[in-house]
DNA sequence: GACTAACCGGAACCTCGTCCCATTTACTAT
DNA sequence: ATAGTAAATGGGACGAGGTTCCGGTTAGTC
Protein backbone atom coordinates (compact mmCIF):
# COMPACT_ATOMS: atom_id res chain seq x y z
CA UNK A 1 0.00 0.00 0.00
CA UNK A 2 2.69 2.45 -0.24
CA UNK A 3 1.73 5.23 -2.29
CA UNK A 4 2.20 4.86 -5.56
CA UNK A 5 2.45 8.34 -6.57
CA UNK A 6 4.21 9.18 -9.59
CA UNK A 7 6.26 5.76 -10.23
CA UNK A 8 7.46 6.72 -13.27
CA UNK A 9 10.78 5.07 -13.40
CA UNK A 10 12.59 7.57 -15.44
CA UNK A 11 13.88 11.05 -14.04
CA UNK A 12 11.06 13.10 -14.78
CA UNK A 13 12.81 16.07 -13.99
CA UNK A 14 13.69 16.82 -18.29
CA UNK A 15 13.58 20.51 -18.69
CA UNK A 16 10.20 20.92 -16.93
CA UNK A 17 9.34 18.86 -14.13
CA UNK A 18 9.27 20.24 -10.98
CA UNK A 19 10.76 17.68 -8.38
CA UNK A 20 8.30 16.42 -5.82
CA UNK A 21 10.13 16.51 -2.72
CA UNK A 22 10.73 19.95 -0.71
CA UNK A 23 14.28 19.76 -0.51
CA UNK A 24 14.93 18.86 -4.04
CA UNK A 25 12.92 21.60 -5.22
CA UNK A 26 14.90 24.04 -2.80
CA UNK A 27 18.53 22.89 -4.38
CA UNK A 28 16.96 22.84 -7.99
CA UNK A 29 16.25 26.94 -7.44
CA UNK A 30 19.36 27.36 -5.02
CA UNK A 31 21.12 25.63 -8.44
CA UNK A 32 19.42 27.86 -10.80
CA UNK A 33 20.38 31.41 -9.09
CA UNK A 34 24.09 29.82 -8.84
CA UNK A 35 24.22 29.22 -11.98
CA UNK A 36 22.63 32.81 -13.19
CA UNK A 37 25.33 34.38 -10.96
CA UNK A 38 28.09 32.19 -11.93
CA UNK A 39 27.04 32.96 -15.65
CA UNK A 40 27.27 36.57 -15.17
CA UNK A 41 30.95 36.79 -13.92
CA UNK A 42 32.14 33.55 -15.61
CA UNK A 43 30.30 32.88 -18.65
CA UNK A 44 28.29 30.12 -19.44
CA UNK A 45 31.43 27.70 -19.82
CA UNK A 46 32.06 28.44 -15.82
CA UNK A 47 33.02 25.04 -14.36
CA UNK A 48 30.23 22.97 -12.74
CA UNK A 49 32.08 23.09 -9.41
CA UNK A 50 32.23 26.95 -9.36
CA UNK A 51 28.33 26.58 -9.95
CA UNK A 52 28.31 23.89 -7.24
CA UNK A 53 30.43 25.20 -4.55
CA UNK A 54 27.91 28.86 -4.83
CA UNK A 55 24.53 26.77 -4.69
CA UNK A 56 26.23 24.98 -1.66
CA UNK A 57 25.82 21.33 -3.19
CA UNK A 58 27.36 18.62 -5.12
CA UNK A 59 28.37 18.62 -8.22
CA UNK A 60 26.26 14.90 -8.77
CA UNK A 61 23.02 17.02 -7.55
CA UNK A 62 23.56 19.30 -10.98
CA UNK A 63 23.70 16.74 -13.09
CA UNK A 64 20.73 15.18 -11.73
CA UNK A 65 18.68 18.18 -12.17
CA UNK A 66 20.22 19.02 -15.47
CA UNK A 67 21.69 16.27 -17.27
CA UNK A 68 23.53 18.15 -19.33
CA UNK A 69 25.04 21.60 -19.38
CA UNK A 70 22.26 22.89 -22.15
CA UNK A 71 19.48 22.04 -19.86
CA UNK A 72 20.63 24.39 -17.37
CA UNK A 73 21.36 26.87 -19.67
CA UNK A 74 17.70 26.49 -20.84
CA UNK A 75 16.56 26.89 -17.37
CA UNK A 76 18.10 29.86 -16.44
CA UNK A 77 17.54 31.97 -19.65
CA UNK A 78 13.89 30.25 -20.08
CA UNK A 79 11.61 33.14 -19.15
CA UNK A 80 14.12 35.39 -20.89
CA UNK A 81 13.72 33.81 -24.28
CA UNK A 82 10.08 33.20 -23.42
CA UNK A 83 9.64 37.27 -23.23
CA UNK A 84 11.65 37.74 -26.28
CA UNK A 85 9.06 35.37 -28.22
CA UNK A 86 6.27 36.89 -26.85
CA UNK A 87 7.67 40.92 -27.72
CA UNK A 88 7.13 39.94 -31.65
CA UNK A 89 3.97 39.92 -31.97
CA UNK A 90 3.52 42.64 -29.52
CA UNK A 91 6.38 44.93 -31.96
CA UNK A 92 4.35 43.72 -34.78
CA UNK A 93 1.23 45.16 -34.10
CA UNK A 94 2.58 48.56 -32.15
CA UNK A 95 4.83 49.54 -35.03
CA UNK A 96 4.79 51.13 -38.04
CA UNK A 97 5.94 48.82 -40.44
CA UNK A 98 7.00 45.25 -40.12
CA UNK A 99 10.44 45.90 -41.27
CA UNK A 100 10.52 48.45 -38.40
CA UNK A 101 9.14 45.83 -36.06
CA UNK A 102 11.65 43.25 -37.47
CA UNK A 103 14.63 45.69 -36.66
CA UNK A 104 13.65 46.18 -33.05
CA UNK A 105 12.88 42.20 -32.55
CA UNK A 106 16.20 41.88 -34.12
CA UNK A 107 17.85 44.56 -31.58
CA UNK A 108 16.20 43.00 -28.56
CA UNK A 109 17.64 40.02 -29.42
CA UNK A 110 21.48 41.14 -29.86
CA UNK A 111 21.02 43.16 -26.73
CA UNK A 112 20.25 39.82 -24.64
CA UNK A 113 23.34 37.82 -26.42
CA UNK A 114 25.77 40.21 -25.72
CA UNK A 115 24.95 40.67 -22.45
CA UNK A 116 24.98 36.98 -22.02
CA UNK A 117 29.03 35.70 -22.39
CA UNK A 118 29.76 32.75 -24.20
CA UNK A 119 25.80 32.20 -25.25
CA UNK A 120 25.91 33.18 -28.93
CA UNK A 121 29.46 31.26 -29.20
CA UNK A 122 27.46 27.79 -27.24
CA UNK A 123 24.08 29.08 -29.44
CA UNK A 124 26.37 27.94 -32.70
CA UNK A 125 28.39 25.20 -30.93
CA UNK A 126 28.64 22.33 -33.29
CA UNK A 127 29.02 19.91 -30.28
CA UNK A 128 26.10 17.52 -30.07
CA UNK A 129 26.17 18.35 -26.10
CA UNK A 130 24.22 21.54 -26.44
CA UNK A 131 21.82 20.32 -29.17
CA UNK A 132 18.81 21.01 -26.88
CA UNK A 133 20.09 24.62 -26.20
CA UNK A 134 20.14 24.74 -29.77
CA UNK A 135 16.84 23.43 -30.36
CA UNK A 136 15.07 25.46 -27.47
CA UNK A 137 16.14 29.12 -28.88
CA UNK A 138 14.92 27.44 -32.37
CA UNK A 139 11.87 26.35 -31.48
CA UNK A 140 11.18 29.49 -30.06
CA UNK A 141 12.17 32.47 -31.44
CA UNK A 142 12.32 30.70 -35.63
CA UNK A 143 8.29 31.03 -35.28
CA UNK A 144 8.48 34.53 -34.49
CA UNK A 145 10.90 35.42 -36.43
CA UNK A 146 9.42 33.93 -39.57
CA UNK A 147 6.18 36.02 -38.67
CA UNK A 148 8.27 39.16 -38.76
CA UNK A 149 9.85 38.50 -42.20
CA UNK A 150 6.34 37.01 -43.69
CA UNK A 151 4.57 40.08 -42.64
CA UNK A 152 7.71 42.11 -43.93
CA UNK A 153 7.53 40.53 -47.01
CA UNK A 154 3.76 40.60 -48.57
CA UNK A 155 4.45 44.45 -47.69
CA UNK A 156 7.12 44.45 -50.17
CA UNK A 157 9.84 45.60 -47.73
CA UNK A 158 11.91 42.76 -48.18
CA UNK A 159 12.75 40.09 -50.38
CA UNK A 160 12.16 36.53 -48.66
CA UNK A 161 15.93 35.41 -49.49
CA UNK A 162 16.47 33.87 -45.87
CA UNK A 163 14.66 31.42 -44.21
CA UNK A 164 13.81 32.32 -40.31
CA UNK A 165 16.18 29.87 -39.35
CA UNK A 166 18.87 30.77 -41.03
CA UNK A 167 18.26 34.88 -40.38
CA UNK A 168 18.73 33.50 -36.29
CA UNK A 169 21.55 31.72 -37.04
CA UNK A 170 23.21 34.63 -38.63
CA UNK A 171 22.79 36.90 -36.21
CA UNK A 172 23.80 34.94 -33.45
CA UNK A 173 27.05 34.37 -35.18
CA UNK A 174 27.35 37.93 -35.57
CA UNK A 175 26.99 38.45 -31.97
CA UNK A 176 29.73 35.84 -30.96
CA UNK A 177 33.05 37.67 -29.12
CA UNK A 178 31.05 40.48 -28.99
CA UNK A 179 32.22 41.02 -25.55
CA UNK A 180 36.25 40.89 -26.07
CA UNK A 181 37.30 44.22 -25.52
CA UNK A 182 38.83 44.51 -29.09
CA UNK A 183 35.54 42.81 -30.87
CA UNK A 184 33.56 45.55 -31.47
CA UNK A 185 29.55 46.33 -31.30
CA UNK A 186 28.02 43.58 -33.56
CA UNK A 187 25.09 45.82 -33.90
CA UNK A 188 26.30 47.59 -37.01
CA UNK A 189 26.86 44.10 -38.79
CA UNK A 190 23.79 43.43 -37.68
CA UNK A 191 22.34 46.06 -39.40
CA UNK A 192 23.85 45.44 -42.68
CA UNK A 193 22.58 41.87 -42.72
CA UNK A 194 18.91 43.15 -42.08
CA UNK A 195 19.58 45.96 -44.75
CA UNK A 196 20.78 42.85 -47.49
CA UNK A 197 16.78 41.71 -47.04
CA UNK A 198 15.92 44.86 -48.88
CA UNK A 199 14.63 44.41 -52.47
CA UNK B 1 60.63 33.90 -48.49
CA UNK B 2 59.92 36.17 -45.83
CA UNK B 3 62.10 39.18 -45.04
CA UNK B 4 59.50 40.92 -42.23
CA UNK B 5 61.17 39.69 -39.12
CA UNK B 6 61.27 43.12 -38.28
CA UNK B 7 59.69 44.47 -34.72
CA UNK B 8 58.51 41.35 -33.26
CA UNK B 9 58.59 40.64 -29.16
CA UNK B 10 61.64 39.54 -28.22
CA UNK B 11 60.75 36.01 -28.84
CA UNK B 12 61.72 35.60 -32.09
CA UNK B 13 61.19 31.70 -31.98
CA UNK B 14 57.53 32.68 -32.15
CA UNK B 15 56.05 32.17 -35.75
CA UNK B 16 59.29 32.11 -38.13
CA UNK B 17 62.37 31.30 -36.41
CA UNK B 18 63.44 27.84 -37.90
CA UNK B 19 65.77 25.58 -35.86
CA UNK B 20 68.95 25.03 -36.42
CA UNK B 21 69.96 21.33 -36.18
CA UNK B 22 68.68 19.54 -38.81
CA UNK B 23 66.29 17.18 -36.22
CA UNK B 24 64.59 19.93 -34.82
CA UNK B 25 63.76 21.17 -38.92
CA UNK B 26 62.70 17.26 -38.95
CA UNK B 27 60.35 17.12 -36.34
CA UNK B 28 59.19 20.33 -37.00
CA UNK B 29 57.99 19.68 -40.79
CA UNK B 30 56.58 16.28 -39.51
CA UNK B 31 54.96 18.16 -36.78
CA UNK B 32 52.67 20.00 -39.60
CA UNK B 33 52.32 17.23 -41.83
CA UNK B 34 51.07 15.57 -39.07
CA UNK B 35 48.65 18.59 -37.78
CA UNK B 36 47.59 19.21 -41.21
CA UNK B 37 46.14 15.95 -41.61
CA UNK B 38 44.54 15.76 -38.25
CA UNK B 39 42.83 19.17 -38.37
CA UNK B 40 41.22 18.06 -41.80
CA UNK B 41 39.79 15.19 -39.92
CA UNK B 42 39.70 15.96 -36.24
CA UNK B 43 39.06 20.01 -36.77
CA UNK B 44 41.13 22.27 -35.35
CA UNK B 45 41.09 21.91 -31.51
CA UNK B 46 42.57 18.06 -31.97
CA UNK B 47 44.00 16.88 -29.06
CA UNK B 48 47.81 17.86 -28.62
CA UNK B 49 48.48 13.63 -27.97
CA UNK B 50 46.72 12.72 -31.55
CA UNK B 51 48.90 15.07 -33.46
CA UNK B 52 52.32 13.76 -31.79
CA UNK B 53 51.37 10.36 -32.77
CA UNK B 54 50.49 11.34 -35.86
CA UNK B 55 53.96 12.85 -36.36
CA UNK B 56 55.64 10.66 -33.97
CA UNK B 57 56.28 12.79 -31.68
CA UNK B 58 56.61 13.54 -27.98
CA UNK B 59 53.63 16.07 -26.94
CA UNK B 60 56.34 18.41 -25.27
CA UNK B 61 58.47 18.22 -29.24
CA UNK B 62 54.95 20.00 -30.40
CA UNK B 63 54.91 22.96 -27.19
CA UNK B 64 58.64 23.28 -27.92
CA UNK B 65 58.63 24.56 -31.34
CA UNK B 66 54.79 26.00 -31.59
CA UNK B 67 54.54 27.32 -27.64
CA UNK B 68 50.34 27.56 -28.21
CA UNK B 69 47.96 26.24 -30.60
CA UNK B 70 47.39 29.17 -32.50
CA UNK B 71 51.29 29.58 -33.62
CA UNK B 72 50.60 25.80 -35.00
CA UNK B 73 47.42 26.23 -36.46
CA UNK B 74 48.77 29.73 -37.94
CA UNK B 75 52.02 28.25 -39.34
CA UNK B 76 49.73 25.44 -40.91
CA UNK B 77 47.18 27.42 -43.00
CA UNK B 78 50.05 30.40 -43.24
CA UNK B 79 50.65 29.83 -47.00
CA UNK B 80 46.53 29.47 -47.90
CA UNK B 81 46.13 32.82 -46.31
CA UNK B 82 49.21 34.37 -47.70
CA UNK B 83 47.53 33.52 -51.19
CA UNK B 84 44.04 34.63 -50.03
CA UNK B 85 45.83 37.87 -49.71
CA UNK B 86 47.28 38.22 -52.98
CA UNK B 87 44.44 36.81 -54.56
CA UNK B 88 42.78 39.93 -53.82
CA UNK B 89 44.64 42.72 -55.92
CA UNK B 90 44.28 39.90 -58.44
CA UNK B 91 40.58 40.05 -58.69
CA UNK B 92 40.64 43.25 -58.60
CA UNK B 93 42.82 43.57 -61.74
CA UNK B 94 40.85 40.54 -63.43
CA UNK B 95 37.35 41.92 -62.54
CA UNK B 96 34.71 44.28 -64.46
CA UNK B 97 33.72 46.03 -61.12
CA UNK B 98 35.04 46.32 -57.81
CA UNK B 99 31.99 45.10 -56.25
CA UNK B 100 32.41 41.93 -58.29
CA UNK B 101 35.82 41.44 -57.13
CA UNK B 102 34.43 41.87 -53.16
CA UNK B 103 31.94 39.32 -53.75
CA UNK B 104 34.44 36.92 -55.29
CA UNK B 105 37.24 37.27 -52.58
CA UNK B 106 34.64 36.66 -49.57
CA UNK B 107 33.74 33.47 -51.57
CA UNK B 108 37.41 32.47 -51.58
CA UNK B 109 37.50 33.13 -48.06
CA UNK B 110 34.47 31.23 -47.02
CA UNK B 111 35.13 28.18 -49.16
CA UNK B 112 38.80 28.27 -46.96
CA UNK B 113 36.82 28.32 -43.65
CA UNK B 114 34.27 25.97 -44.08
CA UNK B 115 36.57 23.50 -44.83
CA UNK B 116 38.99 23.92 -42.14
CA UNK B 117 37.10 22.08 -39.18
CA UNK B 118 36.31 24.47 -36.33
CA UNK B 119 38.58 27.18 -37.76
CA UNK B 120 36.28 29.75 -37.98
CA UNK B 121 35.24 29.25 -34.46
CA UNK B 122 38.39 29.40 -33.27
CA UNK B 123 39.02 32.54 -34.99
CA UNK B 124 36.44 34.44 -33.13
CA UNK B 125 36.87 32.92 -29.69
CA UNK B 126 37.34 35.35 -27.01
CA UNK B 127 40.57 32.72 -25.43
CA UNK B 128 43.14 34.79 -24.91
CA UNK B 129 45.40 31.74 -25.94
CA UNK B 130 44.21 32.61 -29.54
CA UNK B 131 45.03 36.25 -29.88
CA UNK B 132 48.04 35.46 -32.37
CA UNK B 133 45.97 33.38 -34.61
CA UNK B 134 43.11 36.01 -34.84
CA UNK B 135 45.89 38.89 -35.31
CA UNK B 136 47.88 37.25 -38.31
CA UNK B 137 44.65 36.76 -39.82
CA UNK B 138 43.64 40.36 -39.49
CA UNK B 139 46.96 41.92 -39.87
CA UNK B 140 47.22 39.69 -43.40
CA UNK B 141 43.71 39.83 -45.06
CA UNK B 142 42.14 42.93 -43.68
CA UNK B 143 44.42 45.44 -45.47
CA UNK B 144 43.08 43.35 -48.52
CA UNK B 145 39.58 43.50 -47.74
CA UNK B 146 39.95 47.52 -46.94
CA UNK B 147 41.33 48.09 -50.72
CA UNK B 148 38.22 46.06 -51.90
CA UNK B 149 36.38 47.76 -50.03
CA UNK B 150 37.90 51.47 -50.94
CA UNK B 151 37.84 50.23 -54.48
CA UNK B 152 34.32 49.68 -54.67
CA UNK B 153 33.13 53.14 -52.52
CA UNK B 154 34.75 55.02 -55.07
CA UNK B 155 32.87 53.18 -57.76
CA UNK B 156 29.47 54.71 -55.66
CA UNK B 157 28.54 50.68 -55.71
CA UNK B 158 28.61 50.75 -51.91
CA UNK B 159 28.51 52.52 -48.86
CA UNK B 160 31.01 52.55 -46.50
CA UNK B 161 29.72 51.74 -43.42
CA UNK B 162 31.49 49.28 -42.26
CA UNK B 163 34.97 48.79 -41.32
CA UNK B 164 37.18 46.37 -42.84
CA UNK B 165 38.04 44.55 -40.04
CA UNK B 166 34.47 44.41 -39.00
CA UNK B 167 33.41 43.08 -42.50
CA UNK B 168 36.19 40.33 -42.09
CA UNK B 169 34.53 39.31 -38.39
CA UNK B 170 31.27 39.52 -39.63
CA UNK B 171 32.22 37.05 -42.10
CA UNK B 172 34.08 34.85 -40.06
CA UNK B 173 31.44 34.55 -37.80
CA UNK B 174 28.93 33.22 -40.11
CA UNK B 175 30.89 30.29 -41.18
CA UNK B 176 31.09 29.05 -37.64
CA UNK B 177 29.50 26.13 -37.67
CA UNK B 178 28.77 25.54 -41.19
CA UNK B 179 29.96 22.20 -41.02
CA UNK B 180 27.72 21.05 -38.92
CA UNK B 181 24.96 18.80 -41.02
CA UNK B 182 21.82 20.63 -39.69
CA UNK B 183 23.80 23.30 -40.34
CA UNK B 184 23.54 24.72 -43.33
CA UNK B 185 25.59 26.76 -46.16
CA UNK B 186 26.67 29.90 -44.49
CA UNK B 187 26.73 31.88 -48.36
CA UNK B 188 23.45 32.97 -48.33
CA UNK B 189 23.92 34.97 -45.48
CA UNK B 190 27.36 35.95 -46.59
CA UNK B 191 25.47 37.16 -49.73
CA UNK B 192 22.97 39.03 -47.87
CA UNK B 193 25.95 40.40 -45.43
CA UNK B 194 27.78 42.05 -48.96
CA UNK B 195 24.42 42.92 -50.48
CA UNK B 196 23.36 45.11 -47.25
CA UNK B 197 26.91 46.98 -48.79
CA UNK B 198 24.82 48.35 -51.27
CA UNK B 199 23.76 52.09 -51.09
C1' DG C 1 86.78 10.38 -31.49
C1' DA C 2 85.29 13.17 -27.68
C1' DC C 3 82.74 17.11 -25.98
C1' DT C 4 78.82 20.17 -25.51
C1' DA C 5 74.62 22.04 -26.01
C1' DA C 6 70.48 21.58 -28.21
C1' DC C 7 66.94 18.43 -28.58
C1' DC C 8 63.82 14.69 -27.56
C1' DG C 9 59.93 12.08 -25.50
C1' DG C 10 57.65 9.91 -21.90
C1' DA C 11 55.95 10.62 -17.43
C1' DA C 12 53.97 13.53 -14.02
C1' DC C 13 50.81 17.19 -12.59
C1' DC C 14 46.65 19.91 -12.96
C1' DT C 15 41.91 21.02 -14.35
C1' DC C 16 37.57 19.65 -15.53
C1' DG C 17 33.47 16.73 -16.96
C1' DT C 18 31.08 12.73 -15.57
C1' DC C 19 29.36 9.02 -12.78
C1' DC C 20 29.13 5.72 -8.83
C1' DC C 21 27.65 4.56 -4.16
C1' DA C 22 27.19 4.76 0.75
C1' DT C 23 24.58 7.85 3.52
C1' DT C 24 20.95 11.02 4.67
C1' DT C 25 16.38 12.93 4.41
C1' DA C 26 11.56 13.98 3.31
C1' DC C 27 7.16 11.96 2.83
C1' DT C 28 3.38 8.55 3.98
C1' DA C 29 0.74 4.96 6.24
C1' DT C 30 -0.20 3.15 10.57
C1' DA D 1 4.31 10.16 16.79
C1' DT D 2 7.00 6.82 14.37
C1' DA D 3 8.92 3.57 11.44
C1' DG D 4 9.68 2.27 6.65
C1' DT D 5 10.96 3.43 2.07
C1' DA D 6 12.20 5.58 -1.98
C1' DA D 7 14.07 9.81 -3.41
C1' DA D 8 17.81 12.81 -2.96
C1' DT D 9 22.46 14.00 -1.68
C1' DG D 10 27.53 14.90 -2.08
C1' DG D 11 32.11 13.47 -1.81
C1' DG D 12 35.16 11.03 -4.22
C1' DA D 13 36.76 8.03 -8.15
C1' DC D 14 37.75 7.82 -13.08
C1' DG D 15 39.07 9.42 -17.62
C1' DA D 16 40.36 12.93 -21.04
C1' DG D 17 43.06 16.57 -22.22
C1' DG D 18 46.60 20.61 -21.64
C1' DT D 19 51.00 21.78 -19.92
C1' DT D 20 55.53 21.19 -17.93
C1' DC D 21 59.57 18.79 -15.94
C1' DC D 22 63.64 15.90 -16.33
C1' DG D 23 66.85 12.34 -17.49
C1' DG D 24 68.46 10.38 -21.75
C1' DT D 25 69.88 11.07 -26.70
C1' DT D 26 71.96 13.07 -30.71
C1' DA D 27 73.66 16.50 -34.12
C1' DG D 28 77.37 19.52 -34.87
C1' DT D 29 82.14 20.99 -33.65
C1' DC D 30 87.13 20.77 -32.40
Amino acid sequence: MTTDMGNVTSNDRGSEGEPKRADARRNRQAILDAAAAVFVTSGVNAPIREIAAKAGTGTATIYRHFPTRADLIVAVYRHQVDSYAEAGPALLASTASPYEALRAWIDLFVDFLVTKHGLASVLQSDDQRFDPLHEYFLERLVPVCGQLLEAAAVGGEIRCTLEPHELMRGVGSLCIGADRTSGGDPRPLVAVLIAGLRP
